[in-house]
DNA sequence: GAGTTTGAAACT
DNA sequence: CAGTTTCAAACTC
Protein backbone atom coordinates (compact mmCIF):
# COMPACT_ATOMS: atom_id res chain seq x y z
CA UNK A 1 0.00 0.00 0.00
CA UNK A 2 2.87 2.28 0.29
CA UNK A 3 3.09 2.75 -3.16
CA UNK A 4 0.76 4.11 -5.65
CA UNK A 5 0.75 2.11 -8.59
CA UNK A 6 -2.10 4.93 -10.47
CA UNK A 7 -0.92 8.42 -9.79
CA UNK A 8 -2.68 10.28 -12.12
CA UNK A 9 -0.34 13.05 -13.61
CA UNK A 10 -0.96 16.46 -14.44
CA UNK A 11 0.69 19.37 -16.60
CA UNK A 12 -1.36 21.61 -15.49
CA UNK A 13 -0.23 25.26 -16.10
CA UNK A 14 -2.87 27.84 -16.31
CA UNK A 15 -5.39 26.47 -13.36
CA UNK A 16 -3.04 25.98 -10.45
CA UNK A 17 -4.26 22.40 -10.26
CA UNK A 18 -7.33 23.88 -8.30
CA UNK A 19 -9.64 22.87 -10.96
CA UNK A 20 -11.42 19.81 -12.07
CA UNK A 21 -9.50 20.27 -15.60
CA UNK A 22 -6.34 19.21 -13.88
CA UNK A 23 -6.76 14.96 -13.27
CA UNK A 24 -4.77 14.95 -9.99
CA UNK A 25 -7.14 17.44 -8.37
CA UNK A 26 -10.30 15.97 -10.12
CA UNK A 27 -9.21 12.55 -8.46
CA UNK A 28 -8.21 13.86 -5.37
CA UNK A 29 -4.83 13.43 -5.54
CA UNK A 30 -2.13 15.80 -4.02
CA UNK A 31 -0.02 16.18 -7.42
CA UNK A 32 3.13 14.54 -7.00
CA UNK A 33 6.62 15.29 -8.25
CA UNK A 34 6.36 13.58 -11.51
CA UNK A 35 3.78 16.30 -12.24
CA UNK A 36 4.72 18.86 -14.86
CA UNK A 37 2.27 21.83 -13.46
CA UNK A 38 3.27 25.01 -12.83
CA UNK A 39 1.84 27.06 -10.28
CA UNK A 40 0.39 24.20 -8.66
CA UNK A 41 -1.68 24.53 -5.54
CA UNK A 42 -2.31 20.66 -5.58
CA UNK A 43 0.08 19.90 -2.84
CA UNK A 44 0.41 18.91 0.88
CA UNK A 45 1.29 22.51 1.76
CA UNK A 46 -1.82 24.24 0.55
CA UNK A 47 -4.18 21.30 1.77
CA UNK A 48 -6.10 24.19 3.02
CA UNK A 49 -6.88 25.61 0.31
CA UNK A 50 -7.34 23.11 -1.93
CA UNK A 51 -9.98 21.69 0.89
CA UNK A 52 -11.76 25.57 0.54
CA UNK A 53 -12.09 25.54 -2.87
CA UNK A 54 -12.81 21.24 -3.26
CA UNK A 55 -15.86 22.18 -0.89
CA UNK A 56 -16.98 24.90 -3.05
CA UNK A 57 -16.68 23.01 -6.06
CA UNK A 58 -18.58 20.27 -4.33
CA UNK A 59 -21.40 23.25 -3.56
CA UNK A 60 -21.58 23.63 -6.90
CA UNK A 61 -21.60 20.48 -8.45
CA UNK A 62 -22.09 17.56 -5.79
CA UNK A 63 -21.42 15.16 -8.43
CA UNK A 64 -18.36 17.30 -9.35
CA UNK A 65 -15.75 14.54 -7.94
CA UNK A 66 -17.54 11.67 -8.58
CA UNK A 67 -15.04 9.05 -10.00
CA UNK A 68 -17.05 7.74 -13.33
CA UNK A 69 -15.95 4.43 -12.31
CA UNK A 70 -17.86 2.28 -15.16
CA UNK A 71 -18.79 -1.35 -15.58
CA UNK A 72 -16.06 -3.70 -13.49
CA UNK A 73 -18.45 -6.62 -14.44
CA UNK A 74 -16.62 -9.25 -13.07
CA UNK A 75 -15.83 -7.34 -10.05
CA UNK A 76 -19.95 -7.49 -8.88
CA UNK A 77 -20.02 -11.21 -8.23
CA UNK A 78 -16.57 -11.44 -6.65
CA UNK A 79 -16.73 -8.65 -4.26
CA UNK A 80 -20.24 -8.07 -3.91
CA UNK A 81 -22.28 -11.51 -3.52
CA UNK A 82 -24.92 -9.67 -1.05
CA UNK A 83 -26.17 -5.89 -1.78
CA UNK A 84 -26.55 -6.55 -5.46
CA UNK A 85 -29.88 -6.08 -4.94
CA UNK A 86 -29.62 -3.07 -5.05
CA UNK A 87 -26.96 0.39 -5.10
CA UNK A 88 -26.11 0.18 -8.66
CA UNK A 89 -29.62 0.70 -10.09
CA UNK A 90 -30.88 3.05 -7.68
CA UNK A 91 -30.00 6.83 -7.71
CA UNK A 92 -32.31 7.64 -5.02
CA UNK A 93 -29.84 5.74 -2.75
CA UNK A 94 -28.01 8.55 -1.89
CA UNK A 95 -24.34 7.63 -2.49
CA UNK A 96 -23.74 10.49 0.58
CA UNK A 97 -22.57 8.02 3.32
CA UNK A 98 -21.64 4.66 2.44
CA UNK A 99 -18.63 4.22 4.75
CA UNK A 100 -16.32 1.14 4.03
CA UNK A 101 -18.57 -0.11 1.09
CA UNK A 102 -17.54 1.41 -1.85
CA UNK A 103 -18.79 -1.08 -4.06
CA UNK A 104 -20.89 1.34 -6.04
CA UNK A 105 -20.46 1.83 -9.76
CA UNK A 106 -22.31 4.48 -11.59
CA UNK A 107 -21.47 5.16 -15.24
CA UNK A 108 -21.12 8.81 -16.04
CA UNK A 109 -21.57 8.88 -19.49
CA UNK A 110 -19.28 10.64 -21.91
CA UNK A 111 -19.77 12.87 -24.43
CA UNK A 112 -17.43 11.35 -27.33
CA UNK A 113 -17.92 12.15 -30.63
CA UNK A 114 -15.64 10.99 -32.94
CA UNK A 115 -13.09 8.88 -31.04
CA UNK A 116 -16.27 6.17 -30.33
CA UNK A 117 -14.85 5.96 -26.88
CA UNK A 118 -11.96 3.76 -28.10
CA UNK A 119 -9.21 6.49 -27.53
CA UNK A 120 -8.10 7.30 -24.28
CA UNK A 121 -9.37 10.82 -24.96
CA UNK A 122 -12.56 8.99 -23.54
CA UNK A 123 -12.68 9.05 -19.72
CA UNK A 124 -14.57 6.28 -19.29
CA UNK A 125 -12.07 3.91 -21.78
CA UNK A 126 -9.64 5.21 -19.21
CA UNK A 127 -11.14 3.82 -16.21
CA UNK A 128 -11.71 0.92 -18.11
CA UNK A 129 -8.45 0.07 -18.73
CA UNK A 130 -7.26 0.96 -15.53
CA UNK A 131 -9.84 -1.56 -13.88
CA UNK A 132 -9.17 -4.62 -16.12
CA UNK A 133 -4.98 -3.77 -15.14
CA UNK A 134 -6.27 -3.98 -11.19
CA UNK A 135 -8.77 -7.27 -12.40
CA UNK A 136 -5.64 -8.64 -14.04
CA UNK A 137 -3.55 -8.53 -10.94
CA UNK A 138 -6.35 -9.20 -8.95
CA UNK A 139 -6.84 -12.62 -11.10
CA UNK A 140 -2.97 -13.44 -10.96
CA UNK A 141 -3.27 -12.81 -6.79
CA UNK A 142 -5.76 -15.07 -6.22
CA UNK A 143 -4.30 -17.71 -8.60
C1' DG B 1 9.82 17.96 -29.24
C1' DA B 2 6.28 20.93 -31.62
C1' DG B 3 1.72 21.11 -33.42
C1' DT B 4 -2.97 19.11 -33.88
C1' DT B 5 -7.02 16.80 -32.24
C1' DT B 6 -10.20 15.55 -28.81
C1' DG B 7 -13.49 15.64 -25.11
C1' DA B 8 -14.35 17.42 -20.32
C1' DA B 9 -14.94 21.44 -17.57
C1' DA B 10 -15.93 26.32 -17.31
C1' DC B 11 -18.18 30.08 -18.97
C1' DT B 12 -21.82 32.87 -21.21
C1' DC C 1 -30.26 24.59 -20.87
C1' DA C 2 -27.56 24.99 -25.47
C1' DG C 3 -23.68 27.05 -27.50
C1' DT C 4 -19.05 28.72 -26.88
C1' DT C 5 -14.64 29.05 -24.84
C1' DT C 6 -10.93 27.30 -22.05
C1' DC C 7 -8.14 23.69 -20.56
C1' DA C 8 -5.08 19.70 -20.27
C1' DA C 9 -4.26 15.45 -22.19
C1' DA C 10 -4.14 12.05 -26.19
C1' DC C 11 -2.57 11.81 -30.47
C1' DT C 12 0.13 12.77 -34.75
C1' DC C 13 3.98 14.06 -37.31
Amino acid sequence: MANNQERPKCSCVQSSCTQLYCRCFRSRYFCSDNCNCSGCYNIKYYEDAIEEISDMIQMKNPNAFDPRIIVSVQDATAADPQSSTSAISDPKNTSDAMPGNEQRKHAKGCSCRKSKCSKLYCECFKVNQATNQIQMIRVLLTA
